[in-house]
DNA sequence: CCGTGCGAATGACACCTGTCACGCGCCCCG
DNA sequence: CGGGGCGCGTGACAGGTGTCATTCGCACGG
């Protein structure tokens, strides 16, 4: 049996270097080729056609989740893995419409890696089980549109007065609707508030 | 001539291994521990006493920065690498404070991993050149350490009172110094102040 | 047409924040 | 030795923040 032929594309070169040296620990994965970002990438799926790429999302030039979709498009025999460090419900849905057959955190153990090549490899999905847990019974927005708008202005640190002002609104009623936010999130005060939002994706 | 033994912290897992299996692939160099963080990091420095310690900055528990002055205060036989994705000089700054002997960005060739490690071990100094024209030029952080501890904790959103109690500091002298901070970088609140330190690379 | 619900506002209260003036002890430099 | 920093603390005050109960107007659906 030969080995399974892939593409890593990642924009941080020591990191690239770094995962390639941790594949090729594994007798039956080849890093056939690199790139550092989505247009080489591309270029590098013309040339070496790779069972799988293994992408990051945040590249320059073109962002992996481009990249998931213009290889499904153009190079269909090719799996995609998308991993990165950011466990966004939004990226992941992003990237399983752009085709993407797996998505794994950066923070997971290192072994993941080779092990969910092998297995999109054989035709399985391979999400990150937790996010998908997240991205599935994700409690989906409890914030109203005002409150978002509010919340959003308050989490970089502008005072009610502000931004009751700008949105034409009473100080009261802004604070108000922070309560209300506050409550909904679960947080303590306001900054904990658009903390929270920001990483669920709400804001 | 014996390996040189290397401690390696970094928080996303898959880049911990990724990088243990980069080094790992030089004869003259072994990593003899691993931490997640920087409070594993110091206790691994206690029973590992490696020659180098490589180490990110943003680590939950304990920064790299905060590590760093740690070990060379504690373990003055180890010397330390900072490896981090951010090229700021406000940090790059702190780092040699700190007593870092090297600053490496992860944008950089996989190569030059190995390649600092060797040379600080010898007692040379690696700096990143394009940052460290940079650092020359911006203007100096401000802030004292107990500033940035508190405006640090402060910036996400955690009361004086919270503050207070972790640091073993009355809620009075936290209020004191978030104050002075605030005067300093010119903001209106805690929150300005620690976007203003944060984007500047002071936090 | 009468509820129900929703967005917006008010007022009151306790608590948190930002600022300032000032006091204390300590270490270090002249 | 004596003064000056510096880190830390206290107390006080004005203003901001978080919470709640209550109100008003308006749209909507029965």
């Amino acid at each position: 049996m030969s080995a399974i032929r892939v593409l890593l594309a990642e924009d941080q070169a020591m990191i690239l270097g770094a995962l390639a040296a941790l594949l090729s620990t594994e007798r039956d994965i080849e890093v056939c080729a690199r790139a550092h970002n989505g247009r080489e990438a591309l270029a590098a799926l013309a040339t070496a056609r790779p069972d799988v790429l293994v992408t990051d999302i945040e590249m320059p030039e073109m962002t992996g989740l481009t990249l998931a979709a213009e290889t499904r498009e153009r190079f269909p025999a090719t799996r995609t893995v998308i991993l990165t460090t950011f466990a966004r419900p939004g990226y992941l849905r992003r990237a399983l419409e752009a085709g993407a057959k797996g998505y794994l955190l950066k923070d997971r153990p290192a072994a993941e890696l080779a092990d969910a090549i092998r297995r999109v490899h054989r035709g399985e999905r391979v999400i990150d089980p937790e996010l998908a847990a997240a991205a599935w019974t994700g409690d989906p927005d409890p914030l109203t549109e005002r409150e978002r708008q509010i919340l959003w202005r308050a989490g970089d640190g502008r005072p009610s007065a502000e931004i009751a002002a700008e949105l034409h609104l009473s100080i009261g009623t802004v604070r108000n609707y922070l309560s209300e936010a506050i409550g909904k999130l679960g947080a303590t005060n306001r900054i904990e508030a658009a903390r929270i939002a920001r990483q669920k994706g709400w804001l």
